[in-house]
DNA sequence: TTGTATGCGTTATCAT
DNA sequence: ATGATAACGCATACAA
């Protein structure tokens, strides 16, 4: 491994000097500069982050927490496509990617020590369980975080448009005619109640009445839940016309229900799902969803910490609202008389 | 920040004590150990990777290399459950997961700079063009590598089974009683070789004949193409009686074509994908499919590693093949009189 | 403009 | 059984 040593060695010069010249400062001469410059590339030089995190403080690694309490977790498009933007623009911006995690080894950690141990510079929570104790320690210690999907007092939180979603697909729905809508939806998250909440709220202000029998618990991501659930909403003497799915994924669950009874979609019955992941536009009649931008979340999450980690004193901690975008597909039938 | 030092200060022992200590050596006493253990505990001391990495020249930090050429990588639930499982050995086992790109910043490093950067101890090598002269260089690197899918010379490798997989499809639906079976494949890599050459063999030891226009190419991940493939078999005089897809989900595409063209599944048509990922198993009827089972290979993936970096003189390279799992499904017909 | 010295937190070596 | 010291590679304050 050639260091700054040998570089200092081999141009003659100390080796402050190859540091100073190699990170560009000022107070060396140019063609010296130059020189060393030029030995350290022929020498095949690299900077070794371990010694320079060591000596600054400052690792230039960004820990994620990405733990599946669902047991899909990174399975989820949405998340791996988050994952996937977060990690190019935190590299763009020169920091690298760890996952945090708790038990690391036989060493047990909670994630703020994980994090401290790696020296992560900040942390972005993603697909966890926000009430737990310790990522609620995380959040209340002096590293920087960015949380997605969950908002914590005084913390940068990257937010994807649930409200906005759900009244997107409602409104349109509505528009094509559809008065009797049920929604099935997901586990008690944060994420599901502002969903429920929209969703009445928007019926509300559309004069949509909307009996308590529309309303379906299911799971995320669990296409048998939602079978159940149309099949029950299916056996109502006051049929839904339209049924708002969890998500595009449990949709599938939904659609075969319908095919097992004979109900056409969208002639017989109208469907939308949730997310707009690419299964949704590929499916034929092509499904009426919300696309959530999880690209843009990602790319805003990492850009955010970065900012956080960079200028700690100028940066405020705030909610950053990611628009999603109204997929119309063709599983919404124009009922309108 | 707790260190070293302040606990040598507490305890009123050398740092070198309190090292010993706290690593188990043995040449301290029992007592000592133990005071200094729970004084450690008590002032919430954590160890510095970033140290500890300085001055052993190990980092407990493994790489990885997950790049979308197709535009997909991550997001493909094979390679996110890989990931996954990947994660969760190599954190078992005491070790970080940290990605590995090119340009890092302004700073512009090829793949063996970034693991030299980050003081990677070994690099898991996933979803890459694995002809890129940046891989190879990492490969014919001092870096301990395992190469999921590809074989490269005296390097380790964790294999699916494609051979088996492939043959244990062909197999299956000979016994169902097709004799006329067409294959549509991906983008010609190591693994679809591997498919094609397998399928022919199979193929002929059955004794069934593959005219060439049973052999389609297409696109993994490619719902589009492999429909497209789908409506120039449908068109063909001598249809065939099944028909194996890329993957499960550019089977979508096909499940498309053949509804749109009125041809049920599996009473006109049989099919099969490959992968086994969740869709398959929603879908109604269930896919007839070959489960590839990630969650080994990423398993085997880091304990191999692992056993590279840990004993590099007693461990062999070497080519683990993980068996996936044929789902038989309900997509292929017996048509057996 | 360049060099010297120091320390980041840890561990290994060699004394005591 | 314990301690003093050096070293890992780097960057900075300060001296020259």
């Amino acid at each position: 491994m050639i260091t700054i040593k040998d570089i200092s060695e081999r141009c003659g010069v100390s080796r402050a000097t190859v540091s100073k010249a190699l990170n560009g400062h000022t107070d060396i001469g140019a063609d010296t500069t130059a020189h060393i410059r030029r030995v350290a590339k022929e020498m095949g030089y690299l900077p070794n982050a371990t010694a320079r995190t060591l000596k600054l403080g400052r690792s230039h690694n960004i820990g994620v927490l990405f733990v599946d309490k669902t047991a899909c977790g990174l399975r989820h498009e949405y998340f791996s496509s988050i994952l996937d933007s977060l990690k190019v623009e935190a590299e763009r911006r020169g920091y690298d990617i760890t996952f945090i995690s708790k038990d690391i080894g036989e060493f047990s950690m909670d994630y703020y020590e994980h994090a401290k141990y790696r020296n992560c510079d900040g942390v972005v929570i993603a697909s966890v369980d926000f009430s737990d104790p310790a990522v609620l320690k995380l959040i209340a210690s002096e590293i920087p975080t960015v949380a997605l999907d969950f908002v914590y007092d005084n913390r940068t939180s990257v937010l994807s448009d649930n409200i906005g979603g759900i009244s997107a697909l409602v409104h349109y729905i509505y528009e094509m005619g559809h008065r009797r809508i049920a929604i099935i939806h997901g586990e008690d998250t944060s994420v599901t109640q502002k969903r429920l909440i929209s969703f009445h709220k928007t019926c509300a202000s559309l004069g949509i009445r909307v009996p308590e029998y529309y309303v379906k618990a299911a799971l995320y991501h669990d296409p048998k839940l939602s079978g159940l659930a149309t099949r029950e909403l299916l056996a109502l003497s006051d049929r839904p016309t339209c049924i708002l799915y969890p998500d595009d994924f449990s949709f599938i669950g939904g659609m075969n229900e319908l095919e097992r009874q004979g109900v056409s979609i969208p002639d017989d019955m109208s469907v939308a799902g949730y997310d707009g992941i690419l299964l949704s536009q590929v499916l034929r009649p092509r499904l009426t969803t919300y696309h959530q931008d999880a690209e843009a979340m990602g790319c805003e999450a990492a850009a955010k910490l970065v900012e956080l980690i960079e200028q700690p004193k100028t940066s405020l901690p705030q909610q950053i609202m990611v628009s999603g975008q109204l997929l119309k597909g063709d599983t919404v039938k124009n009922i309108n008389d």
